[in-house]
DNA sequence: TTAGGGTTAG
């Protein structure tokens, strides 16, 4: 099968910038047919009933401020307000400075519409600019201007703005009423010491719920559940926030059930759910991949006539997708308000509604493993002109290193540096990821160097990319940096840093960190540590003291310790114990096909080919489905997939000639096919083993006669390969002097002048 | 005062 979805490129035509909202106001109030606004320029009354209304409505706010201009009354401090507040709302800062910036004799009013709009931008800078130029202009701020800036310090997390701010209200001997206080009580709650806010709690002469709903929300921030609960117990009045508050802080802490037993509480005996319960109760639901749960609550939102609402709309879809069920999520998506497509044909739509319910689509479709349905829905977002922010392309940067994709995500890290998305760390990993899995190491080690104070998962990204590419040692190295530099590691990280010594036979170093997870980090280990303990003895060769691993921990019914066991008698050519783990396998998993490919490979290498035969049978006779091998190759924006013997490409004719061309030359210099060395679970293409056909071998030599001598072959496989493939394409990379870069299931492959990178030990 | 999406392994 062959896919060639991704003839797609990142230019300015596919993401041109909206058109500018300032220019485009007075355009249309220009050419449009002001008559059906019927606007009476003196009556203020009506620009405050059509306030709501056209908040979001540009082209009715460039007509309000050009007709206000036009008929001189702009000027009338009262109306204008009216029309900054408007402009504010809809969030075009520039616009609104401009307006403000005409408006002689400003009041207090109009420099606090103007900060609040700043505010709600997270523009801290600019708020305090202001706050200042307000004061020497000698307008004194009130209650109003003081909260919003407190506000804004507060949910951009800025301690120092709040800190200053609050410096000023007690210089001057303010007058702090509760609403005031509660501004700064949560400032210090979210971003100060917390001793800080519980200091002000208790001086406080007068709390009301609010008071102690944010102090609720302190304790659960310092991750104190305990004392949170308790005052949550201990509440004189509980509201609906006090009720939220405490169950999303639980739900974040990883105290779901905690969290779910106060759900039904609230039920019983709390009051009403308001919006922000049902988007907390979907995320705490989704948590706990309770689907079911979600789809009861789905009937209640339904009830409660809250299906509009963005959040709990954006909630209800992503549990949707958590819970691995696409198509219920789609049809909820495809259930949009009409708003969308209007937005469509006009620019990129910037409704963050719309822009979350695409990126949950897209890591849904990863998570469940359907990376091509997340490309496709990416690019189809791309197409339907809907922004695409950072969130998203961590994602598809993560669907991109799952299928090798290396040309759409080097256009997308491209995408991002042209635009300039701030590089998080969730961004920096998924790229590093990337690109240590579409086989370019160095452009990994590039962003990583430039990342400055690395979390851990960046680090964890970087030593997994390294043990994919067998430089265990680089990895080791790296582990020890982390270490020294305070970096705690987590059991990911472990994974990592374990299967780097496994495919590097680093013995002794791997069972050092597994002791040091356990005994320093106080990790408990799991299977995947497990997994590659029994890798790391059995690839050393240590059988024994692999089996006695599996025993001591109690791992016998677990059917990758044994995979990985049985690997190791293959890399050893123990031909008795590998039966003997093969039929283990088919005990435990009896309705999966690699047991039985495995089983009747280790009977061939053993020249029993009735009994061979036998288990092929019985999985003919079981009905069992087989993974079918492929392996793919991506030149320019195209993807080519080859599997068995494929005949489908376009240019078959030539590569078949040109593979016998090469196998004959490559004999010519001591290639020989085996087939007693083939043991790997690349079933059904083991059968046609001697015709020399496989997937990466089509896939290889495509790549050659498709590309210039000093352009790498970089091909993916779905499976490991093959020990004869593995030899003929070091022959090829030695005889056409070719590098070539085969990522299998489990790690990269370098050939070069004959030898592999792996050191022929996978 | 309370609410939405993303990364590393397997």
């Amino acid at each position: 099968m062959k896919w060639t979805c991704l003839r797609m490129r990142f230019s300015s035509t596919r993401f041109p910038k909206p058109p500018h909202f300032f220019s485009l106001a007075f355009f249309t109030a220009n050419t449009i047919n002001t008559t059906k606004f019927e606007f009476r320029p003196f009556e203020s009354s009506w620009y405050h009933s059509t306030s709501l209304a056209y908040s979001t409505n540009e082209t009715a706010v460039g007509v309000l401020h050009a007709k206000a201009v036009t008929s001189g009354t702009f000027q009338n401090l009262k109306e204008s307000n009216y029309i900054l507040n408007l402009v504010v709302k809809s969030q075009d800062l520039a616009y609104a400075q401009k307006l403000f910036d005409e408006i002689s004799d400003r009041d207090v009013r109009a420099w606090t519409i103007l900060i609040s709009g700043y505010a709600r931008l997270g523009a801290s800078t600019m708020v305090l600019d202001l706050f200042r130029e307000m004061r020497i202009e000698g307008v004194p701020p009130n209650q109003f201007t003081l909260s919003s800036v407190l506000n804004s310090s507060s949910s951009t997390s800025d301690l120092q703005t709040g800190k200053i701010i609050h410096g000023w209200i007690l210089r001057n001997g303010i007058n702090l009423d509760i609403v005031l206080e509660n501004s700064i009580l949560d400032i210090y709650a979210k971003c100060g010491p917390f001793y800080y806010a519980k200091n002000l709690f208790e001086l406080m002469v007068e709390r009301d719920t609010v008071s102690w709903n944010i102090m609720v929300g302190a304790y659960l921030h310092v991750g104190d559940m305990e004392n949170s609960l308790s005052m949550f117990r201990s509440l004189p009045h509980k509201d609906v926030a006090s009720w939220n508050t405490i169950m999303d802080g639980l739900t974040r802490n990883g105290r779901g059930r905690a969290a779910l037993e106060l759900l039904y509480e609230m039920v019983r005996n709390g009051p009403a759910f308001n919006k922000v319960t049902f988007s907390i109760a979907l995320i705490l639901i989704s948590s706990l991949s309770l689907t079911e749960l979600g789809r009861q609550i789905h009937g209640r939102v339904l009830r409660f006539g809250f299906e509009k609402d963005g959040f709990v709309r954006t909630s209800l879809l992503d549990m949707y997708c958590k819970g691995g069920k696409m198509e219920k999520a789609s049809l909820l998506f495809r259930k949009r308000p009409m708003d969308w497509s209007r937005m469509q044909k006009s620019k990129i739509t910037e409704s963050t509604t719309e822009i979350i319910s695409c990126s949950s689509i897209v890591a849904g479709y990863i998570r469940n493993g359907e990376y091509e349905d997340a490309l496709k829905f990416f690019i189809s977002m791309v197409c339907g002109q809907v922004k695409v922010d950072r969130f998203t392309i961590t994602s598809v940067l993560s669907a991109c290193a799952n299928t090798g994709i290396l040309e759409l995500g080097r256009q997308i890290h491209a995408y991002v540096q042209k635009v300039g998305h701030t590089m998080d760390f969730h961004l920096i990993s998924s790229s590093i990821d990337m690109y240590a899995k579409c086989g370019i190491l160095d452009d990994a080690w590039t962003i990583f160097k430039q990342t400055g104070n690395p979390n851990v998962v960046v680090w964890t990204s970087m030593i997994n990319g390294c043990a994919s590419h067998g430089q265990g040692r680089k990895a080791m190295w790296l582990f020890e940096k982390m270490m020294h530099e305070g970096i705690k590691p987590n059991d990911v990280t472990f994974v990592g840093v374990l299967t780097a010594c496994s495919h590097s036979g680093l013995l002794e170093e791997g069972y050092k960190y597994f002791r040091l997870m356990k005994e320093v980090y106080g990790i408990k280990p799991k299977v995947e540590h497990f997994t590659c303990m029994v890798d790391l003895y059995g690839r050393a060769g240590h059988l024994d003291k692999a089996e006695e691993f599996i025993q001591e921990n109690s791992l016998s019914h677990l059917t990758g310790v044994w995979r990985s066991f049985l690997s190791s008698c293959r890399l050893h050519k123990n031909i008795g114990l590998g039966k003997w783990v093969s039929e283990t396998l088919l005990r435990l998993e009896p309705l999966d096909a690699g047991p039985y490919i495995l089983f009747s490979n280790m009977c061939t290498a053993n020249d029993e080919w009735e009994e061979a035969a036998n288990v092929r049978g019985l999985m003919q006779q079981r009905r069992i489905n087989k993974v079918c091998g492929q392996s793919w190759i991506q030149l320019k924006n195209e993807v080519h997939t080859f599997v068995m013997g494929d005949r489908s490409h376009p240019q078959d004719t030539e590569i078949y000639s040109y593979l016998d061309e090469l196998n004959g030359r490559l004999k010519e210099i001591g290639y020989s096919s085996d087939g007693k060395l083939v043991m790997q679970d690349v079933e059904e293409e083991q059968r046609e083993m001697l015709l020399g056909y496989h997937s990466e071998r089509l896939a290889m030599v495509f790549g050659i006669i498709r590309t210039t001598s000093e352009m790498p072959i970089r091909i993916m496989k779905n499976l490991r390969i093959c020990t004869d493939c593995h030899n003929f394409i070091k022959y090829t990379s030695q005889i056409l002097l070719r590098e070539i870069i085969v990522r299998d299931i489990h790690r990269f492959h370098h050939f070069k002048h004959g030898l592999c990178s792996c050191g022929d030990y996978w």
